[in-house]
DNA sequence: TTTGATAATGATAATCATTACCAAAAAGGT
DNA sequence: ACCTTTTTGGTAATGATTATCATTATCAAA
């Protein structure tokens, strides 16, 4: 797959290419951090002054609807984001997060366990509940090393 | 432990009791759903109309900080808050939120898989990024069986 | 290539939950 | 009852996100 394959998928859904849509998910792609709108704001500014936030807001809103990226809430005020699974070699990954100071850790680990659990799980509350579970949330709260010593 | 235990642990902190933390926390006690601030002030108003909305906040922050209430986030834009584990019977559960109409279950199931989970990942995650886990955080996202048939 | 319908942009104002501020009122030990 | 300290509640401020709307850019068709 080319470099230019989400292009297909965007025009496919009869979005059209903009300036500011490949510069906001260039700024992704190439970021293994989970940025903030306004953090995306000012990376794109450096390369496309001309930017609006709007536009930032906009866009950040199409490519999670597109399944592109992910959008997640560290309990930090602010909505963050990162490139979906799959896309630049993506793994599906919790968050491990540092109370203290903000520390963000991808982890892969556990994921046979975790399947397991989430399939029982799944499998028991449709039943019982009767619902349809499309998504899950696990997050890790705690103290990273460096705060611990404080 | 009677009706007042928690006047003696709130004393015990230094914390004077006063008209409104005392109905706050009634009302937080005698209701099974989870309920944001404005929701609380609303319900509140109802018996003490002279309560402000600030106080809402200011207590219901001292309660999480205590211990008596937990404060979640369903992706609503509002925190909400429910009795914490212990208090009138409530046990640790987790929440099966509905991303159509907002329902929220409270499922107390899977718990002993959940543990074992936890239990293996903290340890895991504890060793190899060298973090103290102290909390995590559960969810899963789905459609009501009302919703499904939409 | 130019055109034209339509979608996208960006500056600005509006929202809305939550906080900060501060003077007035309440709590609780004396 | 008094006095010191905490708590309260009205109001304004904050800060992320959204709505509005005139201007601009995209792209299929001529």
């Amino acid at each position: 797959m080319g470099e230019r394959w989400w292009h297909r998928k965007f025009r496919g859904c009869g979005y059209r290419l903009t300036v500011p849509r490949e510069v906001i998910f260039t700024v992704l792609s190439k970021t293994s951090k989970h940025l903030s709108a306004e953090e995306i704001y000012i990376e794109v500014h450096k390369t496309y002054p001309a930017i609006g936030l709007t536009t930032i807001y906009r866009t950040l809103e199409l490519l999670v609807e597109m399944g592109f990226i992910l959008k997640f809430d560290f309990g930090d005020k602010r909505a963050r984001y990162e490139l979906a699974e799959g896309l630049q070699g993506k793994q599906h990954h919790h968050h491990l997060l540092c109370t203290d100071c903000g520390k963000i850790i991808d982890y892969t680990d556990f994921a046979k366990e975790e399947k397991e659990l989430l399939g029982q799980t799944e499998k028991g509350l449709s039943e019982k509940f009767n619902f349809k579970i499309t998504n899950h949330l696990i997050q890790f709260y705690g103290l990273c090393s460096k705060c611990q010593k404080k």
